[in-house]
DNA sequence: AACTATATAGGAATAATTCCTATTTGTCAA
DNA sequence: TTGACAAATAGGAATTATTCCTATATAGTT
């Protein structure tokens, strides 16, 4: 038996498909297990082709509509900024970004305590680190 | 006269461009004064509709190419995260972000200081607070 | 002014995503 | 349990973003 009913997050699968009216398919199943299981912020692609080892005719796009739709309702989230074009930024002093969710307008803002925060010496030590942002998300002021 | 001598940031430019040997070209010198006007975080295709009011002839490769040389060169940043496939995050605890530029690999970390920075009251003001995450960029243990 | 390596224009190719539509299938109510 | 139907899926086409290819043009040096 692949789910086991009294696993936790197929529960809050099961019940947040529920509470959005969605049909609970076994391709939706299967997805929400792949990505469950990933811990390296993985595509769509990604999730299709681990999806096509359990159904082999599965298509891209239901895989890509399933994992929106998971974004939607909030069973997962789309990692800051990933998607759409590649943007630039001409400031290249330490600042910090403020995000909208729905016109993807991205407003820059200056704090010093951000600024002024440490990163843990263990990140440090195995990771060269260029840049430290806040990224806030949310909704910005003509968009709500 | 449209490009001053005087300017600061035009002579960044110019220095810039002599230090890694890139030839200044009328091109690249509207790409950049564009990429230094917009406060928007611009995509390669919004600096190319602008260049093209100045050379109708330019090649969006030719815009493409250059920001993302500006880019190399630390004459601009991309901002973090865009560009590439939307990716998935299936944990919706607060956490925070490392990334390799190099390999887009996106490491988890968790930090109680980090989660607990307020977020400034102008802020909450205008905006709709979803998320707030630190991304650290950098490269990574494996690609260093 | 001539030379040469670099940069550009334009189009083709690739990658990521979304749209379209005929068919299938969960879910609900009898 | 079964039938009805709205919702979901598969497969392919279309769209969007980006990169590659190559012949031509040109910035910077001599």
């Amino acid at each position: 038996m692949a789910i086991k009913d009294n696993n936790v997050s197929m529960n809050l699968f099961r019940d947040k498909c529920k509470e959005h009216n969605l049909r609970i398919t076994p391709q939706r199943t299967v997805i929400y297990k792949e990505l469950h299981k990933s811990k390296d912020h993985p595509s769509a692609d990604a999730i299709f082709r681990k999806a096509r080892k359990v159904f082999p005719n599965i298509s891209f796009d239901t895989v890509n509509r399933t994992v929106l739709t998971f974004a939607k309702i909030g069973l997962v989230n789309v990692v800051e900024g990933c998607g759409g074009p590649k943007r630039f930024d001409s400031d290249t002093e330490s600042h910090h970004h403020l995000r909208c969710i729905k016109c993807n307008r991205i407003i820059d803002f200056h704090n010093k305590d951000y600024d002024s925060m440490e990163i843990p010496d263990e990140i440090k030590n195995k990771f060269t680190v260029l840049r430290k942002r806040v990224c806030i998300e949310g909704v910005c002021s003509k968009c709500r």
